[in-house]
DNA sequence: ACCAAAAATGTGCTCGAACACACTATATGA
DNA sequence: TCATATAGTGTGTTCGAGCACATTTTTGGT
């Protein structure tokens, strides 16, 4: 008994016409008790579903999501979600939802506010933003808030009252699974936690993996192991790891908080002597060659893709079909070795 | 420029009624060589989409889609399918799509059989079916061929002509990812390759993935590692095992080639004084329990739910958005360990 | 009891594709 | 030349929700 009601059906069955039953789905008021009781009778008795087909043919409205986005040229590490966006676009194209993507400079929190000001130009119904400088993303969606725009974001988690949902990855949890893995390639000896970030925007992106990787040992109360930490910076990283390589001449294993496990990975490739347990983030060519290479041991997938897909399909969704905005989704955290590396690579 | 026309802007543009349009774009003929030319120079001039909403609006046939599924009480195994079959039913009820499950004794090849026959009584549009009997899946294709209905298989591959769609995971890498996680738990020892199952109904499933786990020792060319295989049937598991363990009490680790590791892991469960490594398939709850309990090491994640959900989704759409079935879907080969078990169950 | 205002209800049109059907031209044969 | 095919066109209806607007009924005040 699965059989499709519509407005006209159930207006025969409670007796009155499509425009009260209508009345009643929506709340409209100017309806008797009389009526309003026949209609919830007969409501309350099959199971109505509007038709979102029917709904969406007769919605004009164009639905604008504009997404704030880091150039890919300038880190790459966003690449694959220019992918994510397209999928949306592709599948959501048949409704009336246009998805527009605004690159910022990463580095510059200037560019983040001034591509912002762009957006909200644009007047778009909601935007999916990756928040990497917190202070600025306070203020911007601050005004979004007041412009009753909806704000949606991804990668990075930030407190806010009027940010509607966020997807990605609970990052300490990360960190605890990159331990679980060296623990797993070795029983003992230094490890090296490595942030490497040219400007330190994403500081609390990083510890939160560090705490997670530090936890793991701490919990696990091995002894064998020394954990250090490390930050560098553009373009100070290969001098000062070379310098850090000499000062601990028993490092055996390194834990990179970034995508960009290659550069410590170029830079102890030519040391054939030296057996480093290396672990970083995320499929990025360069990574995955030293994956391929065996310098690399495992990577990270924080899935990004996946990410902004969910990030603009759940705010087309709402608009289109009017489901939730899930609050949180965390994606799970796949772990990448050489072995099963090229299903992930989109 | 992305307006979108329909077939009145057409009709308009080319100066004849969207009838005449409408048998262009679905070559009724009835056209005249005049018209044909108008129309199509315009069509060749903007980019025409038709309005899948309104497409569907109109369409009142409901396409049925029959799910043939091994009983998941008699094998937790298939349990996640019943989430992502659900998934997809939820996601097209709008349209009209109406998906059904059937399920068989997957011990006995006369209700995969009996099963198929209640299917072809639904006189379904599509069937997905996961062929666990080899040579009576080739017969029930050939009958579903005949009767003009579509074939998706999952799980299984089975190559038949007209078998449209198959969705599941390279099963020969995925053995290689699992030796590529025991032999970082192992640097040398025995291993030992057992297949449990109880009418022994999937061999080349099982065959494949200890094809790549052999494959991936062979290959790195590691002296101290010996592979035996071991195969285990219903009721004898434990007894057969037991005596192979005393037969060989330097066993350093087990891979598990089906979803059964939890019957071997308590089994080595009180034998505390063996450390065993032990990687299995699937995130059913025993074997989960036994993760978290760290008896098991690695689980490798066969997405059943996904898979499922691929299978009756390609589908719908093929049915509703006239998409093509891509021939092979090949899921990720998941990695699971205890840190990140959490985020793959369903 | 009557009228105006307000409340309640019903009707009809729209969205775009698809297709049935009605209609107009042109051609063919008697 | 007229009737009748037939090729070529255009018109109109349908799908279901949503909403504007027309219409009917009720209410309240004189």
């Amino acid at each position: 008994m699965d059989k499709k009601y519509t407005i006209k059906d159930i207006a025969k069955m409670a007796g009155v016409s499509k425009g009260t039953v209508d009345r009643v789905l929506h709340n409209r008021g100017k309806v008797s008790p009389t009526a309003l009781e026949k209609i919830n009778e007969v409501l309350n008795v099959i199971d109505y579903e509007p038709n979102l087909i029917a709904r969406n043919l007769k919605n004009t409205k164009i639905y604008r999501i504009c997404v704030l986005l880091p150039d890919p040229e300038i880190d790459p590490y966003w690449l694959p979600c220019i992918n994510g966006i397209q999928e949306a676009m592709t599948e959501f194209k048949a409704y009336s939802v246009v998805i527009e993507t605004h690159f910022f400079n990463p580095e510059s929190t200037k560019s983040f506010l001034s591509t912002n000001n762009n957006i909200i130009k644009q007047s778009p119904d909601a935007v999916l933003i990756a928040p990497l400088f917190h202070k600025e993303t306070l203020e911007i969606v601050k005004q979004y808030d007041e412009l009753g725009i909806m704000v949606n974001t991804f990668n990075n988690q930030i407190e806010a009252e009027s940010i509607k949902g966020f997807v990605g990855q609970d990052l300490y949890k990360s960190g605890r699974v990159a331990a679980s893995l060296m623990n797993l390639i070795l029983t003992e000896g230094q490890i090296a936690i490595i942030h490497i970030d040219e400007s330190l925007k994403n500081a609390v992106h990083m510890q939160e993996k560090e705490k997670g990787f530090r936890n793991y040992f701490d919990e696990k109360k091995i002894a064998g192991f020394s954990l250090t930490t490390l930050k560098l910076k553009h373009p100070n990283v290969e001098t000062k790891f070379s310098a850090f390589l000499e000062e601990n001449p028993n490092l055996k294993g390194i834990f990179i908080t970034t995508s960009k496990a290659y550069q410590i990975a170029s830079i102890l490739s030519p040391l054939t002597n030296k057996k480093i347990a290396l672990i970083g983030y995320d499929l990025v060519e360069k990574n995955v060659n030293f994956l391929n290479q065996g310098l690399v041991h495992f990577l990270i997938h924080q899935n990004q893709k996946r990410q902004a897909y969910l990030g603009v399909s759940t705010l087309a969704e709402h608009f289109i079909f009017r489901k939730d905005i899930p609050e949180t989704i965390l994606l799970p955290i796949d772990i990448i070795n050489v072995e099963n590396a090229s299903f992930y690579v989109s």
